[in-house]
DNA sequence: CCTCGGATGTGTGACGTTACACATCCGTCG
DNA sequence: CGACGGATGTGTAACGTCACACATCCGAGG
């Protein structure tokens, strides 16, 4: 900057001001001072401005597991909101080690100004972890509630009642869901336990019976899981006319064990999932699903991030919740051949 | 830190030597420097130590777009690589734009001791944009060679073939591909161009004649396009017995379109695949794919980042080319039902 | 008993940037 | 015509860390 400084016969804070684009410079100053920085190619060094503001530009964004298509696509909304900020994103995956996820919360990301953190582990019980924090946090997901930090979710109960709600609509009454969980600990609010919650609360309000053996568990959330939980269901020989798998990638599986065992799809049984990734469009046959307000979740969360690193710690507004809008996405799997109808809520 | 140092009576110094692990600092200094550490919650400031070392540890990864599985995936590869050796990801999506990509070259990604770039639209001819980089690049793919920088990718000749003999092996006569791309100029080597060089060489290898209604054209490589080729396919009614698809998204598509039209796989059809996204396992039928290696891939690239960016610009080795070994892995829809059969190189 | 060298620890300054307080210039207004 | 104020530009001092050159201590060997 020095050079650059000599160069253009003016002060090093004028060359600053120049590349940080502020008021008061003079525009032939300006043209002068920016030939200078073109013929040496110098570029600020991003430490140095790190270290003289306290603020890096950089966010840390900490998943699971960058394979599960539902975090590869939260990532790339979430690289793509922040690059429409000018801010660089620092991806972690923590797997689901719960440990790791203790020790992320503990330290952050390095080099980062705050951190959206999706938890697959940490729950309710481990709020008290989000007391002292000494960096900005953003949650993602369903997994602890209620802590003293912004938290960016989506509509599970109300989205798996639609989802239900439209099997129904499409004359189905043996609906099984694929994805539960065994009750857990007191409080535990997983997105599982959410969405089974949905889908008896949309059974209920249609008058139907609840039946415990159409709500299989599955875990963790990978297709082979749900072709695992479909065979049992199958080979049970519960009768079914619908299966609500609890995210996408158990669907997979869900219409794979399905095609398996030699039942049409939507014919003999309607499937839908819940998170709308990309592949879904592309299954034989297309999956219906719920799409989850993914781009909304990354955009809520990069402007509350943003705002919390801007107010400092302990100012700003109390913790907000937000949850984001959803949508039914009617594919073939459901009957619905091209209709991408939508259930807005 | 001069509080920490305050606080257990030693001086500035001597704290970094603990926080560092340097030698000479005397177990008992060491642990009333930790205390006072742990009681301040003291942790250091990366953008003081980026500025003062002239490293950040970070580095960059550029990459079209994470919800291609194909890079989610080296994503995920990139990152668990980068962990193990302490060093922090930043992510950038640059998407199939080509100035994008140039301003990407340019720049680095900010606050990056180095970047690992897959570009997908600059070619060969654009080399001479890396003569002159300020930092330190490696590139990913196959889109460049010959160039100044390291360079890792795959074998894609090789792998080709070995998809074809293996549908050759299984006594398949009528292979089309589909994923082609029409002649760019001179001195492309886009993947598709080699790919199909590996097709060619085994049929000629078998004795079979080569069919231009056999090669199909589809772009971008998303299972649409695949889907759409596989149509076009079917219904210029040419004699097929297997698909050997550029990727495995491509792979998706063929496999809807031929199950749309009615054709039985393996049986009628056989299909197979490329890069071993880990979606392929839980199609219907399961796809056989092409390991390029990306593991692989990824640790060898970091490593020859962290490498130059060791030795300082100008210095180092000359220019390496790394090509990761590959394996063709035969699922159903070769018909090899549960082998997970290894060629390896 | 002295010297020497390894182990241990210290002070100072510089990395590149920006904020602060301050200078200077020039046109305008009373 | 003098004073005032906005526009424009300057010097200096930090931000937190680590390297350098340098002290000091202590035990071993001559």
């Amino acid at each position: 900057m020095r050079d650059v400084a000599l160069r253009a016969r003016v002060s090093n804070k004028t060359v600053s001001n120049v590349v940080n684009d502020h008021p008061h410079v003079h525009p032939a100053t300006r043209a002068r001072v920016q030939q200078a920085i073109d013929e040496l190619g110098y570029r600020p060094n991003m430490s140095a401005r790190g270290l003289r503001s306290g603020r890096t530009g950089v966010i840390g964004l900490a998943v699971p597991d960058l394979r599960q298509p539902y975090f590869a696509e939260l990532a790339d909304a979430v690289l793509a909101a922040a690059e429409r900020r000018g801010l660089g994103v620092i991806v972690g995956q923590v797997g689901a080690d719960r440990d790791h996820e203790i020790a992320v919360l503990a330290n952050g990301l390095r080099q980062t100004d705050g951190l959206l953190f999706s938890p697959q582990r940490l729950g309710t019980e481990d709020r008290g972890l989000l007391d002292h924090l000494r960096y900005p946090l953003v949650l993602l997901g369903e997994r602890i509630f209620g802590g003293p930090t912004d938290h960016v979710t989506m509509h599970n109960i109300e989205g798996a009642r639609a989802a239900v709600d439209h099997l129904l609509a499409q004359g189905r009454r043996r609906i099984a869901v694929v994805g539960a969980h065994p009750d857990g600990r007191t409080g535990q609010l997983r997105p599982s336990d959410l969405r089974i919650r949905g889908y008896r609360e949309a059974l209920e309000a249609a008058g139907l019976p609840l039946d415990p053996r159409l709500e299989r568990t599955a875990a963790p959330w990978h297709p082979e899981d749900g072709a695992d939980a479909t065979r049992e269901l199958l080979a049970d020989d519960v009768d079914v006319d619908a299966v609500f798998a609890f995210n996408d990638a158990l669907a997979i599986g869900v219409l794979r064990a399905l095609g398996e065992a030699g039942r049409r799809i939507p014919e003999d049984v309607a499937v839908i999932g819940f998170d709308d990734i990309s592949n879904g469009r592309f299954t034989l046959p297309s999956l219906s699903t719920v799409d989850p307000g993914r781009d909304e979740i990354a955009e809520v969360a990069v402007d509350m991030l943003v705002e919390r690193i801007g107010s400092g710690p302990g100012a700003g507004p109390p913790p907000r919740l937000h949850k984001a809008s959803f949508r039914v996405v009617a594919r073939e799997s459901t009957g619905a051949a091209l209709a991408e109808g939508a259930s807005a809520w």
